[in-house]
RNA sequence: UGACCCAUGGUGUAAUGGUAACACUCCGGUUUUUGGUACCGUCAUUCAAGGUUCGAGUCCUUGUGGGUCAACCA
């Protein structure tokens, strides 16, 4: 059994390019990070599709960084980006490339069209470039150096290049049309001078190509065929089409789509790094941030991830997702991978009166239901155990099927016990711990009590629980929209996402966990293994919860 | 008030001229030694108005609404 998809519009013009013969049916495309910053959702979004459009269609995909800007990109980020794709599941093989790999060639495209008369130094001032461009509703108006000849166009450029001129104190232009209705074609910047250490070129040039100079001719250089992008670079494409037809260079050819906004977070890496300087997360890889690297600190898996880039679709019209959805693949993926353990994050001394002294019993309980594979592991059990505070109620509501004087569970993998009193401390009023009894023919797999319990109970053993330490994480805004006009986004940060619980107890299992490793704490969520814990002091951050079904809505 | 892009349930994506589908959310129910999972059910006649057609969510026109574009950023 197929099941038969319906293609994305992408897919539908890679489909038409194939069945026409272009470029042999060769599908090429490529990911083209600017690497001044961490990646996020968004991004996974873009690498998803380009690497799995790839996939699908036999082709590649190659890793480019659009490296033009010296002031802003550093080693750094490249090394956090390559590490970010990688998790995510992608391999770019030997394909790493980048838009500074170009500068000579990109050079000599540029002397090329100064060469055919199709650009120009401009001595203008940035200033004057603006207002000579004109406004959408007005033709710009030429510069009074557009003029130059040739021969003084090539010796100027040469010179530009050759640091001869201070920055920012002419730029080449290309002569395209100044009465264009896109502002874009109105003979835009293609070079300026600007000394910076590059990150990969050092202070060999002081001459930088702008963006649309470099990535259409990036993606030309190395044949790729279907150039994806988000839709503000719509207006672009006349001019990435003008060049290659003046160059008369590879057709890459830009499709573009547009970017997910999701709800409760934000894409915007300048936005992100105003979290991290505010000190409003510990860093960009907070487990609260849409980066990917928070979201892996989190716990998201990488495949759950795909899953959701797959889920949210592909098309041209603005859109929201709601952060749901992308919890829900979160959530359906650890319920078939993530091993199920017990913690109790608010205990309660329970203490089993007839239950014998000093007695241990190791009693088996699956590793994951929904995986037949995964065994079990033994817990022990004691007259003592760890219940969750909120398990037990003096003066339960309804349809509570917890704990109370005279209710009857069941422990789970463990026996069925009725609770006879709460202790409470008489100074403090605060209840201290809980009396049960406990059925000994009730016990998990061989219950002939014939007793039937409601609820089911998570517990830990306490003579030999391992204390830890929970993070739990609720969204990092208050609102869907933290960038809704009309307010400071950072007055939008929910300021209670983040709650430490220092008072955890695990079960004796937990102390094998590895960073990253995902668990589902029964009852509770899931949760993984932070990287700041030690052997003495285990810390977990919250995933996500479980579904609620059940809410005490009195 | 220039040009370009877009318009299907609460959300996202499908339906490629033949009678609106799938997923998430919400609400209700069945099963359950996780109030989880699984399973079942409820929730839209497609922005508006004209037109073409036997037939329009799909094609055309005009509106309306939303978005994008005037960095020596990408």
């Amino acid at each position: 059994m197929e099941e038969t998809r319906s293609l994305n519009f992408i897919e539908e013009f890679i489909e038409e390019d194939i069945a026409n013969g272009k470029h042999g049916g060769r599908v090429h495309t490529r990911f083209p990070p600017e690497p001044n910053g961490y990646l996020h959702i968004g991004h996974a979004k873009a690498i998803c599709l380009n690497f799995e459009i790839a996939k699908k269609y036999g082709g590649k995909t190659n890793l480019r960084f659009d490296d033009t800007n010296p002031a802003t990109e550093e080693t750094e980020y490249v090394n956090a980006i390559k590490a970010d794709i990688r998790w995510l599941g992608y391999d770019w093989e030997d394909r790493e490339y980048y838009a500074s790999d170009y500068f000579g060639q990109l050079y000599e495209y540029a002397l090329d069209l100064v060469r055919k008369g199709l650009a120009y130094v401009d001595d203008s001032t940035a200033e004057e470039i603006a207002v000579q461009k004109g406004t959408p509703a007005e033709p710009g108006k030429e510069s009074p150096y557009r003029s130059r000849s040739v021969e003084e166009n090539v010796d100027l450029f040469t010179r530009m290049k050759d640091g001869e001129f201070p920055d920012g104190s002419r730029v080449l232009r290309v002569k395209v049309d100044l009465a264009s209705p896109n502002m874009h074609m109105r003979d835009p910047v293609i070079y300026r001078i600007k000394r910076q250490h590059h990150h990969r070129t050092g202070d060999t040039w002081c001459i930088y190509p702008m963006y649309d100079f470099a990535h259409g001719q990036s993606d030309s250089i190395e044949g790729i065929t279907h150039s994806l992008c988000s839709l503000e670079f719509i207006h672009h494409r006349p001019l990435y089409d003008w060049f290659i037809s003046q160059l008369g260079i590879f057709p890459s050819r830009q499709i573009e789509f547009a970017r997910m906004n999701v709800t409760y977070m934000i894409t915007s890496k300048r936005r992100l790094m105003q979290l991290v300087n505010e000190g409003l997360v510990t860093g960009w890889d907070d487990a609260r941030m849409p980066t990917i690297s928070g979201l892996r600190r989190r716990g998201y898996p990488a495949a759950a991830i795909r899953t959701f880039c797959d889920k949210v679709g592909i098309a041209k019209r603005d859109n929201w997702i709601e952060i749901e959805l992308l919890e829900s693949c979160v959530r359906n993926e650890l319920n078939q991978t993530a091993l199920r353990r017990m913690a109790v994050l608010d205990p309660i001394k329970l203490v089993i009166s007839n239950y014998p002294q000093g007695q241990t019993e190791l009693l088996p309980s699956e590793n994951n239901p929904e995986d037949e594979t995964s065994g079990h592991r033994d817990m022990p059990f004691s007259r003592e155990i760890y219940i969750e505070r909120e398990d037990f109620m003096i003066d339960p509501p309804k349809k509570y099927f917890r704990l109370s004087p005279g209710a009857t569970v069941r422990l789970k993998s463990a026996y069925i016990i009725t609770c006879e009193r709460a202790v409470v401390n008489e100074s403090t009023g605060e209840m201290e711990e809980i009396i049960c009894t406990y059925y000994p023919d009730s016990k998990s797999g061989s219950d002939t009590s014939g007793i039937k319990a409601k609820g089911t109970l998570h517990w830990v053993n306490a003579p030999t629980a391992v204390k830890g330490e929970i993070r739990m994480y609720d969204r990092l805004f208050t609102t869907e929209n933290p960038l809704a006009e009309g307010v400071d986004f950072l007055s939008k940060v929910n300021l209670e996402s983040l709650k430490v619980l220092n008072n955890v107890v695990l079960e004796p299992a937990l102390a094998e966990a590895r960073v990253g490793e995902g668990f589902q704490f029964l009852r509770q969520g899931y949760f993984t293994l932070d990287r700041d814990s030690t052997p003495e002091h285990l810390v977990f951050n919250q995933t996500v919860s479980l579904k609620e079904g059940w809410t005490n809505k009195e």
